[in-house]
RNA sequence: GCGGACGUGGCGAAACAGGUAGACGCAAGGGACUUAAAAUCCCUCGGCUGAAAGGCUGUGCGGGUUCGACCCCCGCCGUCCGCACCA
């Protein structure tokens, strides 16, 4: 018997060359065959592989390797998300351009996760910064342009007045730029927009049927995009400061049905009325102004108070003659929603309430919960939103809520004062960056023709090698020549667009083109598309939950209108896995320590942990947290995979935890998962030593030893798959433990008995169980198969099935309880009846000696379950 | 504020068409083999009680439904996540 230990590192490398020198994970289409698409979401090139990457990879690798051997023809792609804002950074930071940069970082991980033996197919790779691949993103730009799918307008920006620059959300830190410090403007830009609002309903609509998304993630989209229903309506103004004294007003409201609840009118500070009043009226500019200082954080809305301005206009009830609202400029009115102005009905909406007790305003309960008098039922300082009954509502009472905001809608509509509407959270998508490393828009200003789109002929507009990163503002827009261009319209004089693509317009299409990474032609090749779209497993981080994944539905649905693609939802399944967390360790003076700076003291068992630094001094641990560079927590992949082998870093990062939840990245835990690595070694080594006596024949016979392990070895094998099928990769990892234990006692069996069918049962067993390990394991699982004596590769060969027949044991073990408490348990025949075991039940002395002599009333009996006496 | 998810040993977790709670792993304790260590192997491991067999108790808390509840219903408490003045 061999007493090596797996030189796990040693042995990878090898593995990792065959499989590349043999391309066995290059995949093409094969109408054949049936199709599996597994995707990760693919990284940012950043430089580094973390341990959060291998999680990800790793799982995504168990369901390709998985389905490989189940006979799917799987696709399993990998890429690069490589424009953005840290490649610039780099860039004025140490003097490099951010396309070196980047594809060095691309270079590196790529060797990284080579490493790890995944079965990505990378003759299908590429980066969003190639030029082959943004072309084809300005030509799907182009025809979305041409589709109406892309507008410009007016919209603002976060300004740095001192490095002259626009910065994005979270380069604004407390209101001021990140570099420079200095107090953020709000500026108003030209810029451009995706009409993802043209979606709005087909994007809800789908998340019906992505019955393999996350509950959670189907929900915080739909609440993202936001639908209600209700009507848009006019009143008419009267008031002196009106301009001509008379005028109208268009609101937006969800509950038509409370009209007669209305007490008063109020309109967004940002609304045209209230620019036209304060243009007269001083006092109302100040509270104008005052609303314009609330900044736009979470903190400082919370805070705002409820505020008003009288504007002394009056608006007319629609539907009660003499009834008059005054308008209010409430500074809680958004401008962008709706129509930028509301009725306030204190009695059933909690906002309108507290404004209306503020201003000494009327409340007039007109929905009155069932059950209760309308003239009794008072509103005070909570607002009723529930059902019930109209009531002091003229033609309304006695109504329904529902048939009420039916009934309203109608007379609007007939005497055309308002109508039905459908509004939308979801806002058109600005997409232009003021940025150097992004895709570059391709359009043309002209002076003559106004905004031109490049012609296809022309592209790819692509970006210029030399720029500078040394002064603040757009590389592009500074470049001496770049931007100038000819119009394609009139020959003239004209200017290129300087900015570029948001990053997530990159990522909204990359899945349709790993399909035909290499078709120059067009974005996509539609066959290739038809044959491998959608994804069927998505995996990735919940953080892109709304975002990203919106983004790419409705870019699947534009490419669909634009004639690109057949289809309208690009993931089939999604699955969104937990984050790798770790330790986090601070020094005396508070100061935080990478795990390396740290050493556990040995307390001599028990007790809690404590531990030092090198030299000596105490350390504070603190609370698992997502790892971080700032707090130092984090694990590096490679120095870990050097040491135990990627194997044991994939074994590790899928088991305990279940994927969906956050994992603790422990030594003690990698330190199991590596002793787990050996002793599959040791197991499937002995087992062939053992099993090669007999050869693979099988014996007319077998013993009842070799049958248990049969029994055992199938059952670990059905469990892992189905486990696998569900994503329930801790389940598969505990059910391979709970088969090394029942091999190892089989084994130990074996060695002390002539008993040839359990040989021949430990031989099937230990292929089984290179198998079950393969997809978590694929380096040992080849190394286990060579083993085993075949000249194949294990990533060739097909998923075992499982015998159906071993499946299920002649005779099963069930509780027996009495009154509900479990007393003892009977081993009986699987298809025993139920007077059986209802009578050997009975005979029990432990069940005797529980009934004490009561009279039995009734005994349940569930098959193969259970058996209660009720005494 | 609105919406959602989740509370099970020292820890990560299993088990959910209501049917033996704690599989599996980590940590811990005891033992074997070693001159010793590493590695490996064996045993113990929710709590209380008992020499043991066993008994009682136990899935955040309080009720309820049921022969039977981690699971279903009602009411609390706590943690986490998403959205956030959306009329």
């Amino acid at each position: 018997m061999a007493t090596e230990r797996y030189n796990a590192p040693d042995r990878e490398r090898h593995w990792q060359k065959v499989w590349r020198d043999q391309k066995i994970f290059e995949t093409r289409r094969d109408p054949a065959k049936p199709k599996y698409y597994v995707l990760e979401m693919f990284p940012y090139p950043s430089g580094r592989v973390h341990v959060g990457h291998v999680r990800n990879y790793a799982m995504g690798d168990v369901v390709a390797r998985y389905k490989r051997a189940k006979g799917f023809n799987v696709l399993h792609p990998m890429g690069w998300d490589a424009f953005g804002l840290p490649a610039e950074n780099a860039a004025a930071e140490r003097d490099v351009h951010p396309g070196g940069w980047t594809y060095d970082n691309i270079a590196a991980m790529r060797a990284q996760l080579q490493n790890m033996g995944l079965s990505h197919d990378w003759s299908r790779e590429f980066a969003t910064c190639d030029a082959a691949y943004y072309k084809q993103q300005q030509k799907l730009f182009l025809d979305f342009y041409a589709k109406g799918l892309i507008y410009r307008k007016k919209s603002r920006v976060n300004w740095d007045p001192v490095d002259n620059t626009v910065l994005a959300n979270e380069q604004v830190i407390d209101g001021r730029g990140w570099r420079s410090g200095a107090l953020v403007e709000q500026r108003e830009l030209e810029q451009w927009f995706l009409r993802i609002t043209n979606y709005a309903e087909e994007l809800l609509a789908g998340l019906d049927t992505l019955d393999r998304w996350p509950d959670k993630v189907r929900l915080m989209q739909r609440n993202w995009i936001g639908k209600s229903e209700g009507a848009r309506l006019r009143f008419k103004l009267s008031g002196e400061p009106l301009p001509g004294g008379k005028g109208e007003l268009e609101i937006y409201t969800t509950r038509p049905d409370t009209i007669f609840g209305a007490s008063f009118i109020a309109i967004s500070p940002g609304h045209p009325l209230a620019l036209v009043l304060a243009k007269k009226d001083p006092a109302l500019q100040e509270f104008l102004a005052d609303c314009a200082r609330i900044g736009t954080s979470q903190e400082e809305i919370d805070k705002a108070e409820k505020k008003g301005f009288d504007t002394g206009v009056k608006a007319a009830h629609p539907f009660r003659t003499g009834g008059k609202l005054a308008v209010y400029v409430a500074n809680f009115v958004l401008m962008d929603y709706g129509t930028g102005a509301i009725f306030g009905c204190p009695a059933h909406d909690q906002r309108d309430l507290d404004f209306a007790n503020k201003y000494k305003l009327k409340v007039v309960p007109v929905v009155i919960p069932e059950g209760e008098d309308p003239k009794l039922f008072k509103i005070v300082d909570e607002a009723y939103t529930g059902g019930g009954r109209i009531s002091n509502s003229s033609f309304l009472d006695g109504m329904s809520v529902d048939e009420a905001k039916e009934e309203v809608i109608q007379r609007l509509e007939k005497k055309k004062i308002g109508k039905r509407e459908t509004n939308y959270r979801l806002r058109d998508w600005g997409v232009s960056r003021q940025r150097y490393w992004g895709c570059p828009i391709p359009m043309i200003r002209c002076e003559e023709c106004g905004v031109v789109p490049v012609p296809e002929t022309d592209l790819p507009v692509t970006l210029p090698e030399d720029v500078t990163f040394d002064a603040p503002g757009n590389p592009l827009d500074r470049h001496p020549t770049w931007k100038h261009a000819d119009c394609p319209n009139c020959g003239g004089k004209a200017t290129r667009e300087t900015d570029t693509c948001d990053t997530f317009v990159d990522s909204s299409w990359y899945f349709a083109r790993f399909c035909s990474p290499h078709e120059c032609e067009r974005p996509v090749d539609p066959e290739a598309c038809d044959y491998w779209l959608p994804v069927d497993q998505y995996i990735g981080g919940v953080e892109h939950a709304i975002l990203h994944l919106l983004y790419s539905r409705f870019f699947t649905r534009a490419m669909r209108d634009c004639g690109h693609l057949n289809l309208a939802e690009p993931f089939a399944g999604l699955f969104t896995q937990g984050m790798v967390i770790h330790e986090t360790y601070k020094d005396a003076e508070g100061k935080w320590l990478s795990p390396d700076d740290v050493r556990f003291a040995d307390n001599g068992g028990g007790g809690d942990r404590s531990a030092l630094t090198i030299d000596g001094s105490p350390v504070e641990i603190g609370a698992p947290e997502k790892m971080s560079k700032s707090k130092k927590n984090v694990v590096d992949p490679d120095g870990f995979s050097a040491h135990y082998g990627a194997d044991t870093a994939r074994w590790f990062m899928l088991s305990d935890s279940p994927p969906e939840r956050d994992v603790l990245w422990s030594d003690d835990g990698a330190q199991g998962a590596w002793r787990f690595i050996q002793r599959v070694w040791r197991l499937i080594d002995d087992a062939a030593e053992k099993g090669a006596k007999t050869g693979a024949k099988r014996p007319a016979e077998f013993s009842a030893d070799a049958m248990e392990l049969r029994r055992a070895s199938h059952r670990a094998l059905d469990k892992v798959a189905k486990s696998i099928e569900g994503l329930g990769f801790n389940r598969a990892i505990a059910a391979s433990y709970e088969f090394a234990n029942a091999f190892g006692a089989a084994l130990a069996k074996a060695d002390k008995s002539p008993d040839d069918s359990l040989r021949f049962a430990v031989r099937e067993a230990a292929e089984l169980f290179t198998h079950i390990i393969n997809p978590f394991m694929p380096h040992l699982g080849e190394e286990c198969w060579l083993r085993l004596g075949h000249n194949t590769l294990l990533a060739n060969a097909p998923w075992p099935d499982a015998d159906q027949t071993l499946l299920v044991d002649d005779t099963v073990t069930i509780a027996v309880q009495v009154n509900g408490k479990r007393r003892d348990e009977l081993v009986v025949a699987k298809d025993a009846g139920r007077e059986d075991v209802e009578a050997a039940a009975l005979k029990l002395d432990s069940v005797i000696r529980a009934i004490e002599g009561r009279t039995v009333k009734k005994v349940i009996v569930v098959p193969q379950r259970i058996v209660n006496v009720v005494a």
